[in-house]
DNA sequence: CAAAGTTCCTGCGAGC
DNA sequence: TGCTCGCAGGAACTTT
């Protein structure tokens, strides 16, 4: 679920619900996700109001007023649920207790896996909710954010001034496959499997070329290359300007279903026809380092 | 059996 | 021969 474009329509939805919100209460109904939470997070949390949020990859930014910086990560399952003050005394007498939030009936699972509560100054409530627990949640100094581990070897946004050129300087010694580059965040940020698969479909480019084979000798992007970056942003694009993908369960901060899912071309679309015109393909399923990727074989090279 | 993400480890081959 | 590097693949985290 969560690349770019679901975490930047995350970003987007959190922004209208926190920004100059202040936290009266986090609540941590447990002790870590794929990290322990840093031991002074409801020190440094509480009392806080949110001055801006802010994406760095797939990682959200939330910037508090003194100097402190919440990173987020979704994972694979991380989701945040917003409830306004009206809903929240809705939930007020359901079950509660150290594991389950009361909003459970809302974010699911009964509420076993809300790990963390936001709780605003206007009553509001923003539930971070994450069955698999790969997610992250940590808290750093503003300005840290380069020197962090988990953010200082990432490559550029793919919105930014990310261009092809760049692009063929970090492929052109590589053996891997150019989708498996695409999937490294030093090489681009934000793509994740879904859109590695749309962007290659969309670029006639098979999965597995190598991906020093779209680089020149003397060092300039193929054409194909240029393409690839083009497709990239595109894709991209096209899915933030929708909301964000989804799979079965991706629901934006306030509970509506994304759209992207209903644009695949080849995801998830095993031994169904390929849809570039007059292609006539059917597309194929394959393994790349443990990960599914689909592809037409007729008109990707 | 698979899954949207990321990190870490092992083993292998290339090149020096 | 031996060292380092890059890469492929797998395991790990966990639940539905």
């Amino acid at each position: 679920m969560p690349e770019l474009p679901e975490v930047e329509t995350v970003r987007r939805g959190l922004e209208q619900a926190m920004v100059g919100r202040r936290l009266e209460e986090v609540v941590l109904r447990r002790e870590n996700l794929r990290f322990p939470f840093p031991q002074n997070f409801r020190a440094h949390t509480v009392g806080r109001r949110v001055d801006s949020i802010r994406r760095r990859a797939k990682y959200l930014l939330i910037d508090l007023d003194d100097g402190k910086v919440i990173l987020s990560h979704l994972g694979m399952s991380g989701r945040y649920t917003l409830f306004d003050a009206n809903k929240v005394e809705e939930f007020e007498n359901t079950g509660c207790n150290d594991t389950h939030s009361r909003f459970g009936s809302a974010t699911g699972f009964d509420g076993r896996h809300d790990h963390v509560e936001f709780r605003f100054d206007d009553g509001s409530v923003a539930v971070y909710t994450d069955p698999r627990r790969f997610g992250v949640m940590d808290l750093i100094d503003v300005g840290e954010e380069s020197i962090h581990p988990l953010i200082e070897s990432l490559g550029p946004e793919p919105f930014g001034a990310w261009n092809s050129n760049d692009l063929a300087r970090k492929l052109q010694r590589k053996t891997s496959s150019v989708k498996v580059a695409l999937l490294d965040q030093r090489v681009v940020v934000g793509v994740g499997n879904i859109y590695a698969c749309e962007a290659l479909h969309r670029s006639g480019i098979h999965p597995s070329r190598e991906s020093r084979s779209l680089v020149r000798k003397d060092g300039r992007p193929k054409k194909k290359l240029d393409v690839l970056v083009d497709m990239v942003v595109d894709v991209l694009n096209k899915a933030v300007e929708v909301g964000g993908s989804s799979l079965n369960d991706f629901a934006d901060v306030n509970g509506t279903l994304g759209y992207f899912g209903h644009h695949f071309q080849v995801y998830d679309r095993e031994d169904e026809p390929c849809l570039k015109a007059g292609c006539g393909g059917t597309i194929e399923r394959i393994t790349q380092s443990g990960r599914s990727t689909f592809l037409c074989p007729r008109c990707q090279r």
